[in-house]
DNA sequence: ACAAAGAGGAAGTAAACACTTACAATACCT
DNA sequence: AGGTATTGTAAGTGTTTACTTCCTCTTTGT
């Protein structure tokens, strides 16, 4: 037997640089050219890890998720803070929010729902976030109807949407980073509710 | 002197076409061949009325804002009602929102905002939008000071994303009608702040 | 050492695309 | 009526793009 075969491995050591060009440049305008050129490597090496270029975008969609993951999770264990961990995880997206070019990938994706397989890729990275809000908004709040505005669902939402205002109004140039902090974290504490 | 310019007529005539046509496939997908197509004429006839295809495309930008005013403006002149106007629209936009594509048609410029002049088309439609949105709130909160959350500038950023997520959820197939209107009706009216 | 299969490089291909050109037909004004 | 500029049709063009092919080189297990 000869060489193992060291694709997923490739494939996790490429993922960040195709994110990357996917977040930079959207769909169209990342050339398959562009993306070998980004991994260093010539196209037909991508075209044995991915069947197609839609492939390697869904992989991108799956890395920004795994990657914020890992960044919340980190929030998340740490102890010894008088915030909460929502307020914790509002507190560092207010500075943060959206350095790894999370939206600009999602903006991308949005441009081509009609996709199923994009769409569905889409749906899932949106779907964990929300919940992932949510699960925070609850452990926030502490018991159920606590809360005087929404609940935790659709605060979880509207807290997502606020990330995502926050971002294209520094894609425009609408919105300065003081303005953008004072954003996130007033609407965000207000859609939180009382603390348990 | 033989045959009067028509073009500007035919400009109006076909802007709302092409802004279907890019909001259906977004701005890569509608090839010139397709936007001659729905507007029922060759492509030259378009190249006759705009530059390039990101002409087009920014007419399109600027017929989403209008037609969206010009809604608005009809539900800021009904008299006789119970609600301020910031809660009639509101009101509206809790089932109307997105009906006629626009969030498509941003989700599609947001990926190509690294053409300046996309980016400034953007910049002005988002403007415009906040500033409206802004300006009903002030309307509706009367005096400065009063609210206790966010400044009316960043109250109207935050229904801003709540109409963009509550979209993105639609779009993904992740919030059903009656959640969304939920959404926008209890996360805008906390948002909103007291009446005056 | 050596077969077997993975890794890499470079050129090629067919289709799709934005945009153009050439020309015939039409409707306006004097 | 007739000259003129606009309107419409249809074919073309050069470039870009996703994806492939063909080949050589390297690395592995025996």
């Amino acid at each position: 037997m000869p060489r193992p075969d060291t694709s997923s491995q490739r494939r996790r050591e490429f993922a960040p640089l195709l994110t990357r060009a996917f977040a930079e440049l959207g769909y169209r305008r990342a050339t398959t050219a562009v993306l070998a050129e980004r991994c260093g490597v010539q196209e037909n090496i991508l075209y044995r890890l991915w069947s197609d270029k839609r492939a390697m975008f869904i992989a991108s969609l799956d890395h920004v998720y795994q990657a914020s993951e890992a960044a919340w999770a980190a929030l998340l264990v740490q102890e010894g803070s008088a915030a909460s961990p929502a307020e914790r995880i509002l507190e560092y997206e207010s500075t943060h929010h959206g350095e790894h070019g999370l939206y600009r990938i999602v903006f991308a994706g949005l441009s081509e729902t009609d996709d199923p397989e994009i769409a569905a890729a889409l749906k899932r990275l949106y779907g964990r976030f929300q919940r992932f809000v949510q699960r925070q908004v609850e452990r926030h709040r502490g018991g159920p109807g606590a809360a005087t505005g929404p609940d935790a669902a659709l605060a979880a939402w509207a807290i997502v949407g606020l990330g995502t205002v926050s971002n294209i109004g520094r894609e425009l140039g609408l919105l300065s980073a003081a303005r953008r902090r004072r954003l996130v974290l007033e609407a965000g504490a207000m859609l939180l509710g009382q603390r348990a």
